[in-house]
DNA sequence: AATTCTCGCAACCGCTCACAT
DNA sequence: AATGTGAGCGGTTGCGAGAAT
C-alpha cells in the first residue's frame, strides 16, 4: 500500500463492480442471484450424466488440484523455484514442479516467476514517462497487456494491467476521458490537465492517429512508440 | 481501541493459440 | 484434417493492509 491513498473511497472498487456483474447477469434472466446460484447448482450436479462431463464441455484440470499449494508462496518455494531455474533454466512448466520439489502447479510457477522473481523485474513505482506510455500504447493497442508490457522493459503484463486498472483508468476518468477509447467523455467534468488533450481523440479520429499529435511534444514526451517488426514475418511480436 | 470500509496487488481460472502427432 | 497438449494471455478474485468511522 503505497501510493494514491488519497484517492480511496473515490467509487466501488473495480472487484466489487466484478462482483455485482454476477448479479447483472442473473438480472439479465430475471432471476435474483439467490434464485440462481441454486438453479445452476441442481442442473451441474443432477441434469447432465457422468460422461457427460468428460466430454468437451469440461476442461482437464491442468494438474492434480489434491496435490498443490493454493495462494502466496513461502520463501522457501519461492527458494526453490529460483535454484531450479538457475540450474536448469526454463521451459517445460508442467514437469517443473515435480522436478523442483514444488507442490504447485506448473502454471502457479511459472506466473510466480515471471511476475516475482525473474531477476529483470523491476519493482517499484511506475514513473511518468512510463504512465504515459502505458496510456499511449493502450489507446493504440486496447488491453493487450503483454504488448503493451514488451514495451517497458522490467514490466510484466500483469503490474501493468493491475497498474492501469488500479491507478490509470481513474486519472483518465477524472480528466474526462472515456479509458475504454480515450475520447472524450462529454458527460464527464472537463479536461483539467492539459497533457491529457493528447490522449483524447478528435472525433472521427483513430486512437492511433492521436499518437503522432504534436502536444505529446509539448507534453516533454519523446516515447518512439515504432514497433520493430521482425524480418520474416509482418506480424507484431506476440500478435496473436 | 475496535470495527468497518476500501484499495492494491499477487495469484488463480478459463480460454485461445501454436505446435506436434 | 482432426485431435491432444503445453504455454501464454486477459479477466477476475481473495486477502492483507491502511484509512475512515
Amino acid at each position: 500500500m503505497s501510493t494514491n491513498q488519497s484517492q480511496r473511497k473515490s467509487s466501488p472498487s473495480q472487484s466489487h463492480r466484478s462482483r455485482l456483474y454476477l448479479g447483472y447477469l442473473c438480472s439479465i434472466f430475471t432471476f435474483s442471484p439467490q434464485i440462481c446460484a441454486p438453479f445452476s447448482l441442481s442442473l451441474s450436479l443432477s441434469a447432465f450424466p457422468l460422461g457427460f462431463w468428460n466430454s468437451t464441455t469440461m476442461r482437464k484440470p491442468c494438474c492434480d488440484k489434491q496435490d498443490t499449494n493454493k495462494g502466496a508462496w513461502t520463501k522457501q518455494e519461492d527458494q526453490k523455484l529460483i535454484d531450479y531455474i538457475q540450474t536448469h533454466g526454463e521451459g517445460c512448466w508442467r514437469t517443473l514442479p515435480k522436478a523442483a520439489g514444488l507442490h504447485r502447479c506448473g502454471k502457479s510457477c511459472r506466473l510466480r516467476w515471471i511476475n516475482y522473481l525473474r531477476p529483470d523485474i523491476k519493482h517499484g513505482n511506475f514513473g511518468q514517462d512510463e504512465e504515459d506510455l502505458i496510456i499511449k500504447l493502450h489507446a493504440l493497442l486496447g488491453n493487450r497487456w503483454s504488448l503493451i508490457s514488451g514495451r517497458l522493459p522490467g514490466r510484466t503484463d500483469n503490474e501493468v494491467k493491475n497498474y492501469w486498472n488500479t491507478h490509470l483508468k481513474r486519472k483518465l476518468i477524472r480528466a474526462g476521458i472515456d479509458p475504454d477509447n480515450h475520447r472524450l467523455n462529454q458527460t464527464l467534468p472537463r479536461l483539467q490537465n492539459q497533457c491529457m488533450s493528447t490522449l483524447v481523440t478528435s472525433s472521427g479520429s483513430d486512437a492511433a492517429s492521436c499518437l503522432e499529435d504534436d502536444t505529446s511534444r509539448s507534453c516533454g514526451l519523446s516515447l518512439d512508440l515504432s514497433i520493430a517488426i521482425p524480418s520474416p514475418s509482418p506480424v507484431l511480436e506476440g500478435e496473436k
